[in-house]
RNA sequence: GGUCUGGUAGUUCAGCUGGUUAGAAUACAUGCCUGUCACGCAUGGGGUCGCGGGUUCGAGUCCCGUCCAGACCGCCA
């Protein structure tokens, strides 16, 4: 037997009982007439105590011997401690050892096994089955564990079923890059992984079941960021004779059931936004509600003056700021050198200080008078001690650049509590949407997603005016779930995949089997997906997912600690039929 | 593909306008210490300043290139 107990369940009833314990040593205290050892594993710490007088010579000598790491076994009575420390669950007691068996050595650890660790990240990647001893990386993988369980039981109380999907599936040209398998059975040939598994879930609502889930690895061979993997968790769902109501009200519940039992913060009814408000009064499709700064549209008090700049614009839209009037001229040349920083592009910025004794000093004065100004004021919403900050320009660039700064602005002034919660839906996407690269219309959501039915005549009119049956959840400005009400009949299916620049035969090379299986009984449906890890990093009041995946990527999409992607031999190459075009 | 930031001891970092032998903290080792728990005290070892080139009497420091890491833009239906 290797323990009795584990080292954070022992207390001041266990005194005088004879206990084993196992871990790993987290610290040894050598004061010469005795030795404590923290013994660590993943149930806490429990302090060991190795003293000249009561426990035997060879013992002792043993214990002068622990490194950090070192994996031991030890037995020994419970006994009370004499100063005891208030800080830990074990704190009343400690173990007097009279026997040690050391079951494996460590090499120094690269970086200390501790919550404050002195290890930077790419030396906690590099060895991260170390990183995870520690608290916090430890902690958030438990909490994960902890909200799938909440996920699982709430999904399963609602009379879903989780259905396993391939991994190995066929690339398709929409949407996001694929991570591609060559098939040594057929040569030449290639899977591809799947980004989402899209339409196997249809087929399995033609399949007749009705309300499916699965928490599933998801593929995408696209650039990283922080809250960004190239394989990722999806919460992914599917109903079946639903409607856009039905979906909500259910997935609303599950995120409300996991905000009560995981964070115990109780939320109504969750807001709702169409996609062209959030883009009007927030300029993004995934604004963050936890604060205010509401854009103000300036068109019709800002133009038609002597500005030209204004006037050649677009759009000319400002924020109002709380309580920044009081910048220094140096701290908003900073500000208006931030927002022209190429990662946010605006051209420049003008700005209304408004004065706590209601006049405003603005950058445009020359331009501008005092009851100009108040209507700027209005319009934005701002009171005195605020700072309006006003861009102009190019309506869609404009409104993501002022974006930036409101989210900017509310990290500054600690804004994005992240122990509040804030969930909204996005309601009514865009069909499709314009790519200047490509110069055609693509899908928003994704090919399956059903347009509303009074707007499909704009299909043949006025394509980016049509709405779709499509929406998004957000928590705290991050997408954390999004969906839509599919198309599940083959001619209105034809019709996307024509718009989308199909041709009948291409779309039925790539999506023939979904066509046909739509010509066998397919019963309306619609889902929704969840970014597991996403969700988990924001309840976990996080907004990067690294730590909460065991053995996350790096930013360019490699695993340092196994050295991960790497070239394969000549060998495996030719079983393939592959010929690499790049030299050694 | 692009922008920005960083790379100096095992680790986290400092190192000014280029100028003696590159520092601190922590970790580690050894010794001391009669209740430690961020223990304390003393001593000690530890460096290809990411790599390559250039400027200079002289480069950790300046310039060019390159690699690596991180954040962001593009991208992510």
């Amino acid at each position: 037997m290797y323990r009795s107990h584990t080292c954070g369940e022992l207390n001041a009833t266990h005194i005088n009982t004879t206990v084993t314990l196992s871990g790993w040593v987290q610290k040894s205290r050598d004061k010469g007439f005795m030795i404590w050892v923290d013994l660590r594993d993943r149930y806490g710490i429990t302090q060991l105590i190795f003293d000249t007088e009561r426990t035997p010579k060879d013992v002792v000598e043993k214990a002068k011997t622990l490194g950090r790491e070192f994996v031991i076994q030890v037995k020994g009575s419970v006994i009370e401690r004499e100063s005891k420390n208030p800080n830990i669950a074990t704190g009343d007691i400690e173990i007097l050892v009279e026997e040690l068996i050391v079951l494996n050595e460590a090499l120094l650890p690269p970086f200390t096994i501790e919550d404050n660790t002195d290890g930077g990240e790419d030396i906690r990647m590099k060895y991260r089955y170390l990183d995870i001893r520690r608290n916090p990386v430890k902690n958030s993988l438990m909490f994960r564990h902890q909200v799938g369980m909440q996920v699982r039981n709430y999904l399963s109380n609602q009379g879903f079923i989780e259905v396993e999907t391939p991994y190995l599936i066929k690339s398709t040209p929409e949407g996001a890059r694929d991570f591609v398998v060559p098939s040594r059975m057929n040569e030449g040939q290639f899977y591809a992984l799947p980004q989402s598994p899209q339409t196997f879930k249809q087929l399995l609502m033609v399949g007749g079941m009705d309300k499916y889930f699965q928490i599933v690895k998801c593929f995408r061979d696209e650039d990283l960021r922080a809250d960004r993997q190239p394989e990722f968790t999806q919460i992914d769902c599917e109903m079946a004779f639903v409607n856009q109501e039905d979906i909500l009200s259910i997935f609303e519940g599950m995120t409300r059931h996991l905000l009560k039992e995981i964070k115990d913060v109780a939320i109504n009814k969750f807001p709702r936004m169409t996609y062209d408000e959030a883009m009007r009064t927030y300029g993004n499709d995934k604004p963050d509600i936890r604060f205010d700064m509401k854009f103000g549209e300036l068109n019709a008090v800002a133009q038609h003056k002597e500005f030209k700049v204004f006037n050649d614009a677009e759009l000319v839209v400002g924020i109002a700021v709380p309580g920044a009037a009081s910048y220094t001229r140096k701290e908003i040349d900073k500000l208006i050198d931030w927002v022209k920083r190429p990662q946010v592009g605006a051209l420049g910025m003008v700005y209304v200080k408004c004065n706590e004794d209601g006049s405003y000093k603005s950058s445009v004065d020359k331009f501008y008078d005092q009851d100009d100004l108040a209507k700027w004021a209005e319009a934005t919403g701002a009171k005195a001690g605020d700072l309006i900050c006003v861009l102009s320009g190019q309506t869609n660039k404009v409104r993501a650049q002022l974006s930036a700064l409101r989210m900017e602005m509310a990290e500054r002034l600690g804004l994005r509590n992240p122990e509040e919660f804030a969930p909204l839906w996005v309601v009514d996407f865009p069909l499709l949407e314009w790519d200047e690269e490509t110069e055609r219309y693509h899908a928003m959501h994704h090919p399956f997603t059903s347009p509303k039915p009074e707007d499909i005549p704009l299909l043949e009119t006025d394509p980016g005016k049509v709405r779709a049956n499509a929406y998004d959840l957000v928590l705290n400005g991050n997408e954390i779930g999004g969906g839509s009400i599919r198309i599940h009949d083959k001619n209105t299916q034809a019709l996307m995949f024509d718009h989308l620049g199909f041709t009948p035969e291409e779309a039925k090379a790539q999506f023939g089997f979904l066509m046909d299986a739509f010509q066998y009984g397919a019963p309306p449906h619609g889902g929704l997906a969840f970014g597991f890890d996403r969700l988990v990093a924001i309840l976990g009041g996080q907004e990067t997912i690294r730590d909460f995946i065991a053995f996350p990527k790096n930013n360019s999409g490699r695993d340092v600690m196994i050295d991960a992607p790497a070239a394969i031999d000549n060998d495996q190459l030719q079983e393939l039929s592959i010929q690499l075009s790049i030299q050694e």
